[in-house]
DNA sequence: AAAAATCAATTGAAAATGAAAGTAATTTTC
DNA sequence: GAAAATTACTTTCATTTTCAATTGATTTTT
């Protein structure tokens, strides 16, 4: 296996570049998951964010922000909208009360098992043909490129070259 | 390699599972890739736009939407943007004046090989520690994942058991 | 060949988003 | 221990995105 080009290198095709194929597969699966939610009255947001507090409730503003990489007003918008449809329960934290703590009802727990099935399944024909090794190596990938980026803040060496367009 | 758990089931790990991770990933790549591309007068879109045409120049409206997981009207909109700053010209095909043709101006060919070095930068930081064969592995991955998806339309097996919060 | 259907792209109204400012609570500094 | 700084979240407002309908062009049907 050779070096890796990078787009604009001679020979270079973009179908094969990863980072292409990372945010194309993502949007495809984004997109499916959206349909199949829509009847639940869940869109891809709320579907995160019960995955969030089902994985560890309950979890503050920020904490669920930073997991689901979503903007703050962002979700303080969501969370009320989620509160009025009865899915979660904001409170403000006793030790700290900038805290807003939040936790899944049981109704939405109800909810999110019956979705979860139909996740799992779209994750069972988004997998169709790949191994179980396969699986588990892309899983690491994907964790370590976060981690990498998360990491390090992207400073721009070549900040001198400003070019714009127009 | 066992059989995978998938949420909802025992010993299952939010951190672990794949789509997690997809979709946590893309969201940081894209966020980083967003903080780059501001000094250039572009975003995400804009970048994803000129490489598609990069690689194929003349597209229509409707192909760089499908191949971007983008709607046609946000499109339609960031496109006569890009023409007003220069950067892409919008010609109505002879052959059949419905379909809208696409192509990159000079100017734009310039700042996206400029924009490029500094995609590749965060390419090679977020597969640091990554092997090269590992990376060839999670492209084909990745790929099959959109194929898969887009193959088929999602049909929901249980759509009689309808639940709905509130 | 006129009418109906389909198609590619655009536009208009409504919802979602995010940067920046605002608010309230806590911590730090002097 | 009062003033300043920081933190966690919310609100405001301007922009962006999207759904639904529309326009203009081509193809299909009758």
């Amino acid at each position: 296996m050779q070096k890796q080009l990078g787009p604009g290198d001679a020979g270079f095709v973009l179908d094969d570049y990863v980072m292409y194929n990372l945010v194309r597969a993502t949007a495809v699966y984004s997109e499916k998951m959206s349909e199949a939610l829509k009847s639940y009255g869940l869109n891809t947001m709320k579907w995160r964010i019960l995955m969030l507090l089902d994985d560890k409730s309950p979890s503050s503003v920020s904490d669920l922000a930073r997991r689901s990489v979503t903007k703050m007003p962002t979700l303080t918008r969501m969370l009320i909208r989620m509160e009025e449809e009865g899915l979660v329960k904001r409170t403000a934290l006793a030790d700290d009360r900038r805290v807003v703590e939040v936790t899944m009802t049981p109704n939405a727990v109800k909810t999110l098992r019956i979705v979860q099935k139909i996740g799992h399944r779209i994750f069972e024909r988004a997998f169709e043909g790949v191994s179980g090794a396969n699986i588990g190596a892309t899983t690491s990938v994907l964790q370590r490129i976060r981690e990498n980026l998360e990491r390090s803040p992207f400073e721009a060496t070549t900040s001198s070259v400003k070019a714009r367009a127009s």
